[in-house]
RNA sequence: GUGAGCGUAGCUCAGGUGGUUAGAGCACCGGUCUGUGGAACCGGGGGUCAUGGGUUCAAGUCCCAUCGCUCACCCCA
């Protein structure tokens, strides 16, 4: 038997009610905020990605679907939102909107890694961009949107984590700093982190390997806050600041590092208690630069992805259930085969303000109601010989047992009274 | 890409040390029940036992490979 592709799935009942309801969730959040939805295509020419995420990043590296059109062109499935959004931002000139543009999206992102517990490789994304100003309360409303978004679900165990990543001069130093002053420690190393003090030193500071941990406990390895330009550092105690003010409940981390290479100054991650490994239900930044990466003008931005499918984990270990599966309001049961074709028509005519489903063959009352019951139908209507010849329908009530007669042109009038 | 555990019906699972025609519960369809309730009882449909190869008189069961799932590493949403 053919089945979904490894690291996709279908989605359906439950896990879908949960996905549209993230998703109508997002958009009154953000609708709020003046951000206006954009769909940009899932598929996008190699270089988008590869010179705004950024050539040396593991998800360019390892981790996207690649393929070359009949034109030659490079394709990929887009692996995140941000710089998609971005070219499509330079394509339509939205630099002329009132800045900042605020711009939020939805769908799936593809990335090549071996799935596991909220990892797949076609997965889902709500992710919210302000470009145009660089204003550090910008940055504040923008991780004050993700909270208010997962707050608006219910969630409640999450936590959130801020820091900065400083300008692309400060991490060029902090990164010859941290090359300097653990290379005696060299030995001491994981063989992956081994590998990163060649290449991004960076990403040590937030390795799990307890061998790396502690080599830079005894290294007194210095914070990349010491580092930053006093440009970057106002910015950052800036937004620290408005974040205090805003009530905002967070925790600064000074070893926040992010995996694409667009990110400046403010970095922050959004963490569930509850999801396993992969523990970011969203995360985010300031992202300046990135645009003129990309072949235009240089303008600020800063924005922000939560993973659709760990916000469903998430609210699944809160106990948050799914809004309820849709169910009719009304089963009709012809009791005859005349009132099959009847039955039809009354459903057509009520349809769709209201949801009605029906029986397609003669049943016996008793069987009627069963499967009106299985369907969690509010009402069922039973059309009969005596209901025909008054031109009537009998409605019951499933759950009081209540039962009347009325005539089938009131129907309507009378389920909207309800 | 690396490691570990696991693949039997739509779902949850039984099927000691190989031995007739592979089972149960739930779900689905029908009947008992031709104008009125969720029950009960009876019956029915549904399986390449993940796939391929091997060992054997005989494989769901043992061996190998592949694929998939799960969790972790890595990475990140």
């Amino acid at each position: 038997m053919i089945k979904a592709v490894r690291g996709t799935r279908d989605l359906l009942g439950a896990e879908l009610s949960y996905k549209r309801w993230i998703e109508r969730t997002a958009e009154r959040v953000l609708e709020a905020a003046g951000a206006r939805e954009i769909e940009t295509p899932i598929l996008e020419e190699a270089p988008v990605f590869e010179k705004g995420v950024g050539p040396t990043s593991d998800v360019v590296q390892k981790e996207m679907y690649a393929l070359t059109d009949k034109g030659g062109r490079r394709l990929v499935l887009r692996p995140e939102g941000t710089a998609g959004v971005m070219r499509a931002f330079l394509e339509h000139g939205m630099k002329v909107r009132p800045m900042p543009v605020k711009l939020y999206y939805r769908g799936p992102m593809f990335r090549a890694e071996r799935p596991q517990k909220g990892r797949y490789r076609q997965f889902y994304q709500v992710g919210y961009e302000a470009v145009g100003l660089a204003e550090p309360a910008i940055d504040a409303e923008a991780i004050a949107l993700l909270l208010d978004l997962l707050e608006a679900l219910g969630l409640r165990r999450h936590r959130l984590k801020v820091g900065t990543v400083g300008d692309p001069e400060d991490r060029r130093r902090y990164n010859a700093y941290l090359k300097e002053a653990l290379a005696p420690y060299r030995e001491a190393l994981s063989e992956d982190s081994r590998a990163r003090l060649e290449r991004n030193p960076l990403r040590i500071l937030d390795s799990k390997d307890p061998r790396d941990q502690a080599v830079l406990e005894e290294a007194r390895i210095r914070p990349l806050l010491a580092f930053l330009s006093p440009e970057a550092r106002d910015h950052y105690r800036a937004v620290i600041a408005t974040l205090r003010a805003l009530g905002v409940e967070f925790e600064e981390d000074a070893r926040l590092v992010r995996g694409l290479d667009y990110y400046v100054r403010t970095a922050f991650e959004v963490h569930h208690p509850d999801l396993g490994a992969q523990a970011a239900l969203g995360g985010g930044g300031r992202y300046d630069g990135l645009t003129a990466l990309l072949g235009g003008p240089s303008l600020p931005g800063v924005g922000w992805a939560v993973g659709t499918d760990r916000v469903i984990l998430a609210l699944k270990a809160e106990g948050l259930p799914a809004p309820a599966e849709p169910a009719p309001a009304l089963y009709l049961v012809p009791l005859d085969p005349p009132a099959v074709a009847e039955a039809l028509a009354l459903a057509e005519a009520l349809r769709p303000r209201h949801r009605v489903e029906l029986a397609y063959q003669p049943r016996r009352p008793g069987k009627g109601i069963r499967e009106a019951e299985r369907r969690g139908a509010r009402f069922v209507g039973f059309l009969g010989e005596g209901e025909r010849s008054r031109g009537t329908i009998s409605v019951k009530d499933l759950a009081s047992g209540e039962q009347k007669e009325l005539p089938r042109a009131k129907l309507g009038s009378w389920l909207e009274a309800l």
